[in-house]
Order: C-alpha cells, then structure tokens, then sequence
DNA sequence: CAATATTGGTTTAAAAATGCAACTAAAATA
DNA sequence: TATTTTAGTTGCATTTTTAAACCAATATTG
C-alpha cells in the first residue's frame, strides 16, 4: 500500500488498514469459512507473497490470529480475532452497495440471507438511537 | 488502481471502484461539503494528478457529477449523484469501526451526531427485516 | 517406508501505480 | 493591467503489484 494517512480521521485510519484491492477481500473470505492461506490464494486470486504481507499486517493490527495446527509443524490457520469480526457490518455494507448500484435490477449474482429462514437480511441503514431514519444532510462530524 | 477483480462477487466489484487509498477519502469530502477540486485535494492531501483520474473515473461510475460553474470556463464544481450518496451508510459503516477499533475508549477524535439534536446517530448493525440483530455466523451468502 | 504431492511461504524481475515538483492556460481578483 | 487562483497536465523517481520460479517441511500414496 501507498503512505499511510495521518489525518485525525476515523475513516482515514480505517483505509491505512483495509484501503486498498485485496485487505477486504480477504475478510471477505475469513467470512466465507476459509482459514487456510492457500484457501485464500485461491478464493480472492491474490498473490501469494502480497498474502503473506497482508496477513502479516493484519496479524499485527490485531484482526487475525495465526494458529499451528500441524503437530508442532509449518501448517497454520488463520482466523479472525474479535476486532477482526466486528468488520462484519463493513463488509455487509459494501456487499449491499454492491448490489444495489452495480447490477442491474434482477442480475445480482448473490443476495445475503438468515440461515435460519433464508429470508434476505435488511437493508443497513443510517438511523438515529430513537429508529429514524437519518440522511446524509441530518447528519454531521462533532470533532471532540 | 492495480487490476480489477473479474471475481462476480458485489464486494469484488465495489473494490474495484473504491478498493484504494483515496477514493473513499475523497467520497468522505463530499459528504463534508467539498465541491471544487482544490479543497478536495488539499483536505484529502491527495496528489492533484491522482485526484484528477479518481474524479475522471468516479464520474465515468457514475457516482460524481461536474458541472460547469464559471461562466463558460474553467471553473468546475464535482458532487455526489444519488448513486453517489448511497454511499453514505458505506462511509459511515467504516467510520464506526475506525473510530470503536483504533483509538483507545475516549480517545476517538470525533462522532457522528444527529444535525437536529446533537446526539450521537445509531451503532450500524446487520438485522433481519423484522429487526432481530444478526451475528455474522447467522448471515450467509445465497449465490442466484 | 520411499516417493510424490501439498502447504506455506520467499525471492526475483518486470510492469504498473503512486508521489512530487514543475509547468500551463484560463479566469478571477486587485 | 498585473497578480493570483483554479484546474489541471507532464515527466521522472520511488514504491507496489504481478507473476513465476524456487524451496523446505509435512502429509499422503503406493
């Protein structure tokens, strides 16, 4: 990745982390199950010395976690911490978006569903503590 | 931007787009209120070359408009189209997780509040349409 | 148990993208 | 009219990415 950003910002921090072609798409897959780094290269068609990078990164940020698995041996999985998990409504966000705006009605290759009823999930949205629905002009930055 | 996924996945697709160091930054100006090139690149700190080809392709997506405001010159102003703003809930998405993640507990350098009341907008989680919070483990991807 | 295949990388070189400074033309301002 | 500002473009050095080759340890197969 390019310099980092230095900016006091949220959003900038978050794009140091993930602001780039393959860190979400990465995630995306920890979310499809996979754990292993060649499952990985595969799924996401990274190569594998970036891979290696990028793991190596989010093991240090704390998003993943390298675990042995192979009887005291070089054989690993790789899996999301907590802070990792919490991205979920990240990636669900761009994944809606996604379908939304990048399709055309009726050609999306995927929707996201509850397992228990294969009903498809809400729509994430802005809203306020009390359920209003908030647009982007009801909404402002209070820096602290 | 390195090449672009060819994976048919919404995620894949959307980080082709603002998979980068800078165009969800420059998106994040926008809802700040930036319209002309200068402050998009002097809040963002981004090179006026690289600026100059994000908003070429931004508007080629579709996502931002320019318009002429100089009297038949020079003088342009970019903004959001609606496909543009459906970005917002996106930007907001990563902003909470930056700013929950990154920064030790009281130490986030800003919030997003509601205009009106000044109160701190809602945490964005993932829900099904009848409003039961959904963990990640309770969401799958149904492929169509 | 020996031979083969797989995993999880590292290394290298070429291609592409980024960062930075210098330059420019038109328009706005003084 | 002279100066400044805007909205870029151009060129070059640096950094990243891509793709392929290579490797050691482990797991699987016969």
């Amino acid at each position: 990745m390019s310099r980092d950003h230095t900016q006091a910002c949220p959003v900038a921090r978050s794009l140091n982390i993930f602001g780039d072609h393959w860190t979400m798409l990465i995630i995306r897959e920890f979310f499809y199950g996979a754990s292993r780094f060649k499952q990985l290269q595969q799924e996401t068609g990274i190569a594998k010395n970036l891979l290696s990078e990028r793991l190596k990164m989010l093991v240090e940020q704390g998003i993943v976690e390298k675990t042995d698995v192979g009887e005291r041996g070089t054989r690993f999985a790789y899996s999301l911490t907590a802070k990792g998990e919490s991205l979920f409504p990240v990636l669900v966000c761009i994944f809606q978006w996604g379908n939304r705006e990048l399709y055309g009605s009726g050609n999306q290759p995927a929707e996201l569903v509850e397992k228990s009823t294969n009903l498809p999930i809400a729509k994430i949205q802005v809203m306020s503590r009390d359920g209003r629905l908030l647009d982007r002009n009801a909404v402002k930055t209070r820096f602290l």
